[in-house]
DNA sequence: CAAAACAGACCGACTAGTCCGTCCGAAGGG
DNA sequence: CCCTTCGGACGGACTAGTCGGTCTGTTTTG
């Protein structure tokens, strides 16, 4: 039974009240507080408050991407790779929500080096799935009237934009929003030859009404 | 040929710079020296920086939700008033992409009163969303697999995430993006019946490629 | 006992907001 | 038509408070 250390303890206040005050709204001393530490604990462990902005930023980009590759390297399809990615994404949700929060709310404040870390991280990640729809095109399982490039910010829009709405508490479970979106991905991106592949049913919602 | 108010100038410069560096990296005296105002001028015009913030929120906001409600009144059906919708909230990008920076940036930072009535506005939109799907579900256009609310957010994601990657001068005009988003929200949603009415062609891309 | 981990008083820089003064155009009287 | 009055728009020095970061101890650990 391993004792938090007091840098997580920080990181984990900092996180709660970042999500909810943002980050300019918070002082280090509330986080000191909070934490039960202090001033000097807390720059003993953090070179400045940016530092842990990078922090909680890098933490998070860097598990997505792993995840990410991960599910690339897993899967063999175009279709079960995308899904798996998108799949794997949202349920980081659960998990991190917090960081998710503080990643897409307060990058514009990290300073100059930090941002361009995590920028190419960012990148990678994006031209991953850009990678995937363009197999899927090159195939035949995915349409190519529409671009690869915007499609994908389309789908890492929707994917992405769970962080505003979503409660942990509310009525649909992480993985049923992941399979709802998974349904209209694929929905908006087979062709019919990529329709009538056997794997593909896996990851579609049936037709009969009242599904839970 | 009238002449730029001081208010319209303090609004112009402030939301260059909030887009660029955050609210919390913008000083009022930042604001007031590259407008060439006076921190009289300023506090004149606005209570408060906050108000500033608001104000930016509101026209936004409220600029959107009209069009969103003519776009409801002027079209007939579901798959066009759907289409409508987006595509008024797409091209309002070319027009008020600082605006909409800051609102989905900063809207952490709006005190009490003023995050209540931006919720509001913000709220009567999603909720229009949602009942245009439901429409749509309820007449046999829409699949009912998948539930409208998380649908109404998948598109409202999809669409929101275009101020982090558009650009101006990029490839693409803001109408070409409205028509792949609607094009993939189409094939999604649509059920065998829905897509065999004559008017959903309007909103598709054709199948050949290369098409600009 | 040495080095790392932490505590907490303190400081200097910065910034939202104030306050008083000035300018200018409209109103109004002569 | 001119001079005076007056009120609102704006200028800019100033302030009170805040907040990130430092510095000097003290405790803990190996």
């Amino acid at each position: 039974m391993k004792k938090y250390s007091l840098k997580e303890r920080i990181v984990e206040t900092a996180l709660v009240l970042f999500e909810k005050k943002g980050y300019h709204g918070v002082t280090v001393d509330q986080i000191v507080a909070e934490s039960g530490s202090s001033k000097g604990g807390f720059y003993h462990n953090f070179k400045s408050k940016d530092e842990l902005l990078y922090h909680i930023h890098d933490v998070f980009i860097s598990y997505v991407l792993d995840k990410a590759r991960e599910a690339y390297d897993n899967c063999e399809t175009p279709v079960s790779r995308l899904c798996a990615i998108i799949q794997s994404f949202t349920k980081v949700f659960d998990l991190y929500k917090p960081h998710i929060t503080v990643f897409y709310q307060e990058s514009t404040y990290l300073t100059g080096d930090f941002n361009q870390q995590i920028n190419e991280k960012r990148d990678k990640y994006r031209r991953l799935i850009i990678q995937v729809i363009q197999e899927g095109q090159a195939n035949g399982d995915f349409r190519t009237e529409v671009p690869a490039e915007i499609t994908a910010m389309a789908i890492i829009g929707m994917v992405n934009w769970t962080y505003k709405w979503f409660k942990k508490e509310g009525p649909l479970s992480i993985e049923a929003i992941a399979t709802i979106f998974n349904d209209l991905l694929l929905h908006s991106l087979l062709t019919e030859k990529g329709m009538k592949q056997e794997e593909v049913y896996s990851f579609l919602l049936q037709s009969q009404p009242g599904i839970k």
